[in-house]
DNA sequence: TCCCTAGTTCAATGTTTATTGAACTATCAA
DNA sequence: TTGATAGTTCAATAAACATTGAACTAGGGA
């Protein structure tokens, strides 16, 4: 288990490695609820998405967002500390991040995401 | 060969599957293609993208778009002539197209899209 | 020290995906 | 009616993907 896994450097972001992940229902769910705790707070814990699937797919798809660049993970003790990389997203794809967020929350309840009052306070 | 191809309603229209479909470096391409081509006439045909690759799999990207939403083929003879979806795909996910476009549009090159003035006139 | 908790890694499985070429359908023009 | 053109459909293939459970690693508390 090495210290702290890698990330690509906001150069490094792709378009469609992004599209990619985001397109995948548990993956738009973990970015939603990422999305949704940063007016609380700018991190979760990954057993704050538990309900999502299982800890090994969890942890297979907590990879695939890192890889694509649409989130950045801190380690801390046993945990891992998981947010969102906005200013890199904004940086390189202006508005892009916004619009799938917005696009989702229209959708939430076809798309069985996490409501605004479920969100952790103080996570 | 049917007369007409079937289209998704604009409520079926699945923001996972348009994520999906546009996550595609060739069907990325077709949509950019397309957006391009809306500066001077709506359509395009299917031959207007043989450079992006074979035939047969061309018909099967502009399967997945069509089934997906994003655009809309028409029957003229031996003809199909497509062009996107622009104003459903605005009521249901305001902004997201257009975030993509300019997204892609930033990286032109790394993603080998055809330049403005490669658009072809009166097409 | 021993165990519990948090999370990752690995191997196995079945599914979906992109790509290719060949066969096919349909329209148009000579 | 023959041939050319435009595009789809089919079958086959290899690669990528999501999911599962078991094994593993590391830190923290009793």
């Amino acid at each position: 288990m090495s210290r702290t896994p890698l990330h690509p450097t906001r150069e490094q972001i792709e378009l469609p490695m992004v599209l990619d992940c985001l397109s995948d229902p548990i993956r738009l769910a973990i970015v939603y609820q990422l999305a949704q705790q940063e007016r609380v707070s700018s991190e979760l814990r990954c057993g704050d998405f538990n309900g999502l699937s299982g800890k090994s797919n969890l942890a297979y798809h907590f990879a695939k967002l890192r890889e694509c660049g649409l989130m950045l993970t801190r380690v801390a003790g046993t945990n891992r500390f998981m947010r969102l990389r906005r200013e890199d997203l904004e940086a390189r794809f202006p508005g892009l991040l916004d619009a799938v967020l917005s696009s989702a929350a229209k959708d939430a309840d076809r798309l069985q995401l996490v409501s605004e009052c479920d969100v952790v306070e103080g996570g």
